[in-house]
Formats: structure tokens, sequence, C-alpha cells
DNA sequence: CGTGAACTTGAGACTATTCAAAGAGTGTGG
DNA sequence: CCACACTCTTTGAATAGTCTCAAGTTCACG
């Protein structure tokens, strides 16, 4: 539980969750890309991604597969509770991540215990909401190519949440999942990411990117970091302004 | 109140809200469109729309302008607070509108004495959001045609919500404002709804519009209401199934 | 009945999808 | 180490969807 440990230190000065350990009644070691339904007969279930990537997604009527989300080292995976959720909600764990299973009602005796740590993980989910709707926002109205940069920029914001901001943003999605992402296709993806990078917007190798200027870009499209490491404090005040 | 007062007894058993009277400071008679800023000072006002129609909208990096949700009679404005929102949000009143400015903190008192009360507008706002998801995945995600289709099919129930189920659905937003809610424009709005027409799916008269055959409509894009008068307790087993 | 806002229509440009095929990368077993 | 199978990515060409600009038309309302 360390990679959640380390978020939650970031936004409020969380001791320990030890207590939290207790709540793990399982722990999958992903050979190979898996969903899982998150509301099947494990309402119960907590997930949290010790390592690796994973992403929710439902399937709408035409068969068309939507990513609602994404989630990086020390995410819980599906904290709103199921039976609130619209659709029918699946979870994919990608290749090679690291999951632990925690027991609900265990990690609600918990925070009713500790308010501190309750407050800091609801902290941390709402940060997670407000940038799913300021993504949403894009998506809907904005084309590809400012969708993709969203999403880039999104996916930088989940790393630094998970304490890894590097120069070489990893991408965990391929070019189809990236499409279910932004509501495109994955050829339509390949082109676009092609010409952000002709116009030496971003570099590319194996499974990272960079991009060049993420702080103008970021300015350009008035993007708001949810996970930069700012205290609670100053996030409050800052969006009063 | 009264109109508020349609909707949760719609969701539970709420005897009378008559102790919400008297959290009203203000009361708008909204003659032209009007927008207010809703975190501008007015953190701690609550607006509820007694009678006309809304929306709220944020303005992008670009200028362009995007609607997130809309209310009819009886619905709060700006339940979720503003210093949560992700961008300065707008709430506009269109022209002929009834509106209640409430002291929130003064409904939080109340709704302290009143669990039953604090229930239902609690599951009135969730059921809200749950829309919303369902609507922002299809508009990420599907052409304008079925972006236009599930619009029309949330302002039905949002009407049948403040318990206006008539056969000729309201339509209170001008094309250009649809075209800014499922990230269109007001051009191809007017095409795409003359051809819903032409293919006889919907019916026209000014401001108003019948959808022919809403319920296999409704089946055919899995479309699920939140505001079908459905008890609470139908509505979590349905989504537990 | 005039006025302004909302809506419609057309033409051309741009954006995105589909289908299909070829190319590149990854991991496995010989 | 190579060959193979597999998935992911790229590219091309045709088609469909959407936007922009601009000019009309209709409608609501004073």
């Amino acid at each position: 539980l360390h990679t959640l440990l380390g978020r939650l230190q970031s936004l409020a000065p969380v001791a320990d969750i030890s207590a939290l350990a207790n709540c793990i009644v399982d722990r999958w070691t992903v050979e190979r890309d898996q969903a899982v339904p998150s509301a099947r007969g494990l309402a119960n279930r907590l997930y949290v991604l010790e390592d690796g990537f994973a992403f929710d997604f439902a399937l709408l009527a035409g068969g068309k597969r939507h990513i609602f989300d994404f989630y990086g080292p020390g995410a819980i995976c599906n904290w709103t509770r199921p039976e609130r959720e619209d659709t029918p909600e699946h979870i994919l764990f990608k290749a090679r991540s690291e999951v632990l299973v925690l027991d609900r009602d265990r990690v609600s005796a918990v925070l009713a215990r500790d308010g501190r740590l309750a407050a800091a993980l609801h902290e941390h989910e709402v940060r997670r909401a407000m940038r799913v709707s300021q993504r949403v926002r894009a998506l809907i109205s904005l084309p590809a190519r400012e969708s993709l940069r969203i999403l880039l920029l999104d996916l930088d914001d989940e790393f630094a949440a998970a304490g890894e901001e590097r120069e070489w943003l990893p991408m965990p999605l391929t070019q189809e999942e990236i499409g279910d992402l932004i509501g495109s296709t994955s050829v339509h993806v390949s082109r676009t990411i092609a010409t952000l990078e002709k116009d030496r917007e971003i570099e590319r190798r194996t499974n990272s990117f960079r991009i060049n200027g993420i702080e103008g870009l970021r300015a350009r499209m008035s993007y708001r970091r949810f996970f930069d490491h700012m205290p609670m404090a100053d996030l409050r005040s800052a969006a009063m302004g």
C-alpha cells in the first residue's frame, strides 16, 4: 500500500495507513490484460492498484467501448459504489499490474476511526472526479487533436499523483484504447499523434511520450492540474479566484 | 417551493418542506435570459428554479461555450459546491423563469434536523449526476444524431422529474444552445433535427417536440431513466441486476 | 408592421471513419 | 540466435460526418 500512501501524503499529513493493510483480502498479479466486472457480486471489494495501470469502461448500445477514467500506481480503481453507476462497468487491469483487493466494510470501519485518513482519501477521489470533468468538457466540444492533448496532460497528472514525475511520460494505453477514451478510432489516433509529432509538439519512444513545452501547453489550454502536490488549502483558494 | 416538493415526493415520502421556505433570502423573476457566475461571492447561495428553465455552462480555452447540464422546474441549479468545480461556472436562467435564492447555511441546518429530507435531496442530485454521466458517454463516443436523441430523452426525463410528463416535449433551448450542449454547431443541429423529422422519428411544433415511439427509442439506445417516479428501492435493485 | 433573433439552406473545406493491407514491435519456443 | 505467431501501428483510398461562411427565411414580439 506504499504507493497509495505516497499519493495521500502529498495531499495531507497522513501518518500511516497500516490499518488499511488489515483490510487486504487478496492480492493479484495480473499476467495479461484482464477485465473484471466492477459490480458482479464484488460490490464490497475495493481494488487498489499497487503497481501498473488500469482503466474502467462500459459498452454502449452499439457495442462501442467507452473508457471513462484510468488509474496509475496507488490509485483506487472503484471508489464510487457500483450501484451508483448508470451502466454496468468493468475494470481492465493492464498486464504486469499488481492489485490489492480490500474489503469495503473493513475500510469503512478504519475510516470511521481515522478522520484524517478519510479526509485525504475523499480529497483524492474528489480531485480525480474534477479531472474527469475537465477532460469530458474537452472531449465533447473539441476536435481530436485537442482531445489528445488533454489526455496527455491528464496522463501526466495521473503519474504525478503517483509520484512519478518524469520527462518521458509512459503510455500504457494502446491507440485503440486511446480512441475509446477520447471518442475516436485507433486509425485517427495514429494519424493525430503523427501530426503532433511532425509539428514538434511531442516526441516519441516506444511506449512513452515527451511533451515539448508542457507548461506552455497547459497555459494555452487553460489546463488545471489536480495532483501537482499543491496543499488542499491552496487548491481551494485557487478555485475561488 | 412546491415544484421542488413535487420532485422529492416522487422519490421518498417527504411530508413537507416548509422549513426550507425560511431559508429563502430572495426571489427573482427573470425577464430576459440572464447569466450569473455561480461562485463569485455567491458561494453560499442556492438557486431553486421555481418555474422556467436554466442551464450551467463554462467557457473553454478557445472561447467555446460548453453547456454541462440543464434544469427544469423544481430543480436546484447549483447543488454541487462551486469551489469543487474545475472551471469557473455560470448559470443561465432562461427568460420568464422564477428563481428562489436560498441561504446554503440555513439549508444545511434544516437538513441536519430532517434526515429524511436530506436523503431525498441527496438522492435527487445523485440521480441527476448519473444522468449526466450517461449522457456524457454518448456525447463523447457517438455521432450528432445519436447525441441529439440522448438529449431529447434527457429533456423528457427532466420534465418528468418536474411532474410534467406530456406527449409534446417543450424545447426551451435554442439550436445554438443544443449545439453547445452536445458538442456540435447550430447549423449541424438544424440539419440533424431535420433528418430526424424526415425519418418520422420526431415531430415538431413551435418550441416543442414529439418523439414517435419513445419507449422503443429508449430500448434501442439502452437509455436508463432516472426520474420515472420509481421508488428508491426499486432503482437500487434495478442497478444491481 | 417593423425589428431582431432564431432557424434554414447551399457550397466548399476540413475532419473523421471504414476497410484493407502492409509494416513494426514483442514475446515464445526451437 | 532465428523463426514464428501475435498484437499493435501505419498508410492509402474511398466514404461519411461535421464545420464555416454567407445568404435567405421564418418567427416572436413589441
